[in-house]
DNA sequence: AAGTGAAGCAACCGCGTTCTG
DNA sequence: GCAGAACGCGGTTGCTTCACT
């Protein structure tokens, strides 16, 4: 059940863009902006689709982009947005309307990087360094991990996770969100982000029955910086917990908070209420401080169920 | 120098969701 | 409310370049 096409490809143009194509394409976007995909080409005079159009801009043409070699910083940090986002494509998932995704989100973390650029590197590099590393770029597990079964996709999910905002029929919008497994059946539960101290050590932070589930985590040593925190919020370690489901055969979600309300589609780089309805981003005034308030969100892996 | 396979990457494709008339 | 258009995405293809024999 498929789309009509979005172009007559009779007269289209296929294959690498010529420099005077690119010309015509830039001159025009210069001229008239971004927009309206469809209707560019015949208006800038090139045969070719509206989305091929699209995609040579973002993807090549942009002035902001980035080109060569990626650095050791921007691996490190594709390679953990991949861990915790994966590469799923959850379009819809917001209700404000924007799309998540693993590619585009992590494209979104690495000025003058393409969603495109980024798979390809990837496909061709990434994936050769985990491999060699030992580690399964799918389930970033260690590759001779048995219990890593690539067959049971819904029992690893740590890379399909996507977050969708918090549930419209209860009123626990306090920074909220929920982190929801893409795959069906899919046996993960979100624990609340549990704040600590400083200077005490995870055990001591943790009640009881967290106590429980830390037990069952594995550290995987998974850190993404966060946004700089102001004064006026106290500068915390926060981890986020996965932890098993056990014995129900539905999907279920538990909400996240964090002890200060910080929202972690604000942490991901989302301005206020971009994709979320919490209301619990900080605001601008976060840009303001230095790299000595960063914080890190520290993300677990469940065991396998 | 020529042939061949691997690697890299630009571009295409199909699909899900949102937008619009 | 509905249908088709538009957009944006991940997956995949296929061309080009490079390395090796």
């Amino acid at each position: 059940m498929g789309r009509s096409p979005c172009c007559e490809k009779e007269h289209t143009n296929k294959g690498a863009w010529t420099k005077e194509e690119d010309e015509r394409l830039i001159n025009y976007i210069k001229l008239h902006g971004e927009g309206c995909w469809r209707s560019l080409p015949k208006a800038a005079g090139l045969l070719r689709c509206g989305k091929s159009c699209r995609l040579r801009w973002i993807n090549y043409l942009r002035p902001d982009l980035k080109r060569g070699n990626f650095t050791e910083q921007e691996d490190d940090l594709i390679i953990n947005l991949h861990t915790l986002l994966g590469n799923k494509y959850v379009s819809g998932s917001i209700s404000s309307g924007a799309n998540f995704s693993g590619w585009s989100l992590i494209a979104a973390k690495l000025p003058g990087r393409t969603d495109n650029e980024i798979k390809n590197y990837w496909n061709t590099h990434i994936k050769r360094k985990l491999y060699s590393r030992g580690v399964d770029p799918q389930t970033h597990r260690p590759l001779n991990d048995s219990t890593a079964s690539t067959t049971s996709n819904k029992n690893t999910i740590i890379n399909n996770i996507s977050i969708i905002n918090s549930s419209s029929n209860n009123n626990n919008n306090n920074g909220s969100f929920q982190l929801v497994s893409g795959y069906k059946n899919a046996k993960i539960n979100v624990t609340k982000l549990v704040s600590e101290d400083s200077n005490s050590n995870s055990s001591s932070a943790v009640s009881s029955e967290e106590t429980y589930h830390h037990q069952q985590l594995i550290n995987l040593d998974l850190s993404i910086g966060l946004p700089s925190l102001t004064s006026h919020t106290q500068v915390n370690t926060n981890k986020l917990k996965l932890e098993q489901l056990q014995g129900d055969e539905q999907q279920e979600t538990k909400v996240i908070t964090t002890s200060h309300g910080l929202c972690l589609c604000y942490s991901l780089g989302f301005q206020s209420n971009q994709v979320c309805c919490c209301n619990k981003t900080i605001g601008n005034s976060i840009n303001t401080t230095t790299a000595a308030d960063t914080n890190m969100y520290r993300f677990y892996r469940p065991m396998d169920i």
